[in-house]
DNA sequence: AATTGATTTAATCATTTGATTAAAATTTTT
DNA sequence: AAAAATTTTAATCAAATGATTAAATCAATT
């Protein structure tokens, strides 16, 4: 019977356990947070068992960072890139990605985030490697038809910040937002759903909007 | 000597610099990652001393983040309940408010948001007290000019997560953002201050985009 | 100056926690 | 089936850490 249970379940490795168990605990509670037992616990193994195969807490969490990390970034870099889309269709394909991925993986934003403020320099490889934004095709589109006069011109760090804070940001802040407005998971959810259509709706106002000329010191 | 500078230095308290100290570290790095020892090196005082002032390391970080979290509700209430103001003026100042509290404090948000994932309950007396937004002037004002067709009808759960997503994520988001977009701390803060003319507007343009049908199931 | 109360320190405790070790159990190979 | 290699366990170690204690120092009051 032995056997055959494990050819027929087909049980996840061990290694496999104690990784899916670590990016749980990790992502949630951060690593200091986190006990090596309660990994331990989680994954149904004994201790010893994680050191032996990951050496060490760093390690196994160097290592769920890295992946996690990987698969975050990875919802911009594949479509900024896009030679062939237009700015609208890679703004709308963007949101999508993200709002599809976060929802699946809610905790991770807060978790980058705050593994990049615990450890700017690490990721600083890791984000270059992956992308670099400022030379993406979506940034020289816009540059263009800000110059060709067919959107208000805008500052990069602009764009992207109205474009991740209004996508991301309302994950990474759920538990206030709901508070805040009262609103249940299921209907998060929901809502979240509907921002795929309107956040693209959004930004494309803002990139239309004439911005009104600087008041000057007169009064 | 000893009571010269007592009077004149005006040296804060031993409990001022220990909660100063502790501020700084929570703040920082959140509850786990922060040892008492630290925070009394910091405070440049003895360990026991800390436990002598407040009793646990937890009692000290319960003080410290009610405070933080005060703080930060603040900048909405004040503004949220003004019956004297438009619409459009309430969005200026509350954008303004948090945006010039985040400069001083860029740590808090993050702080925030990680306290309040560990421990949503105890948070959530304190958001029913400081504020109830629901009911609140500037969501009536939203409902009212969206019935009268002065603007585009909003709900409250999108347009809380426009402001919020883009005035406060910048500063949570502060590293990515700086990285992918090539930005030192100086342009931060000054698109920052460009940011407290900007919001506004960009959430005047959202909320006069009149939005498309929902495209139906038909081809 | 002496007494009293508040503040501060050094030393120590007890628990938690990451890591190791040696042996047992299991699987694979011969 | 025996031997070898791999995987797993129980027990234990050492360091870190939150907390306590008893004594020393300092400040205020008499």
């Amino acid at each position: 019977m032995s056997k055959a249970k494990k050819i027929e379940e087909k049980e996840e490795s061990t290694e496999e356990k104690i990784k899916a168990a670590a990016k749980k605990l990790f992502t949630q509670k951060g690593f200091a947070a986190t006990r090596t037992r309660d990994i331990a616990e989680e994954a149904g193994i004994n201790l010893a068992l994680l050191n032996y195969y990951f050496r060490s807490k760093q390690k196994l969490y160097d290592i769920i960072m890295m992946e996690n990390f990987r698969q975050f970034i990875q919802g911009i870099s594949v479509n900024v890139y896009d030679e062939k889309t237009s700015i609208q269709e890679k703004i709308e394909k963007i949101v999508i990605a993200y709002i599809d991925f976060l929802t699946l993986n809610p905790h991770l934003p807060l978790f980058i985030l705050n593994e990049i403020k615990g450890n700017p320099s690490r990721i600083a490889a890791q984000v270059n490697e992956d992308v670099s934004p400022m030379r993406s095709h979506l940034l020289k589109q816009l540059e263009e038809a800000g110059k060709a006069g067919k959107i208000t011109p805008v500052d990069p760090f602009h764009f992207m910040a109205n474009l991740v804070g209004m996508t991301i940001f309302p994950f990474v802040g759920k538990p206030i937002l709901q508070r805040v407005t009262n609103v249940n998971d299921e209907q998060f959810s929901a809502y979240m759903q509907e921002r795929k259509r309107l956040v693209p709706i959004w930004l494309k106002a803002i990139l239309t909007t004439p911005l009104p000329p600087i008041p000057g010191p007169e009064d």
